[in-house]
DNA sequence: CAATTAAGATTACAAATGTAATTCTTGTTA
DNA sequence: TAACAAGAATTACATTTGTAATCTTAATTG
């Protein structure tokens, strides 16, 4: 639905991360969660909200004086959409030379590779005997 | 070697991105190559190779009173430096959700599945027996 | 040799970003 | 009710980024 057009910075990123992780949020909701990671002052945050308010990334509706914050723009859409556009730039839109480099890095794990087992074994189901693409 | 500290902003990794190509180059070289793809002024080009020699990612020597540009950053550290903060940002550090946003989005080709098969593969065979990790 | 070029160096300038401080408002408390 | 406190809104300000234009210098050409 909400195509987001403009970009996220990285200090907005952590916020709406925050924000992801459970929401209708308040302001402090928001700080606090990020105290445990970032030393940000408050007020920094609240600017970040701003941001993202006006950028779209979020919306809020009032509860009393307080804002309730919550996102627009869906995590698995942002994260699937930022993946996909570096995965373009960095190597002309294949996965595998990615996942190679983990694996070079010993980045690749058992459980990983179980994990990557199963995706193919369910592309092959959804795609048994066809040749397209 | 060198150690990248500082970020590589959207226009300079276009311009890094067409130096690795090939290189050495000169900026005339990099303008050529990139305006094939963009339609970026030759000063622009040549402010964003600045910065970059700046930022310690790219270095030159003089041929005569011009300048051949060489990387000092190798695009394959990058790339992999690049996608792991993506992951780690973005997936935890897993990058089975990655892949299964991709095999979701129809962007899996058997092409695809056929080089994760090989990954797994190579995995396996330097991972055999080891229950490390 | 003087004028013109063509490289790179320096400067420009608005928008975005990181990081807050200050101001305005309104519910709450003495 | 008057002062305060706690939210949000507005303002601030240096740095980075996108996107060039101008300046300086040295090579080339008439």
């Amino acid at each position: 639905m909400s195509e987001i057009n403009v970009e996220i910075s990285n200090a907005e990123f952590e916020v709406l991360n925050a924000l992801w992780q459970a929401y209708p949020a308040s302001a402090n909701d928001i700080i606090e969660r990020l105290n445990n990671e970032k030393e940000w002052h408050e007020k920094t945050v609240k600017t970040l909200l701003s941001r993202l308010v006006k950028k779209q990334a979020i919306s809020f509706e009032k509860e009393q004086r307080r804002y309730l914050y919550f996102p627009l723009l869906e995590r698995e859409t942002y994260t699937q959409s930022e993946s996909h556009s570096l995965i373009e730039r960095m190597f002309s839109g294949r996965i595998s030379p990615l996942i190679a480099g983990f694996a070079k890095n010993k980045h690749l794990k058992k459980d990983d590779i179980d994990e990557l087992k199963q995706i193919i074994s369910s592309w092959e189901q959804e795609n048994k005997g066809a040749k397209h693409d």
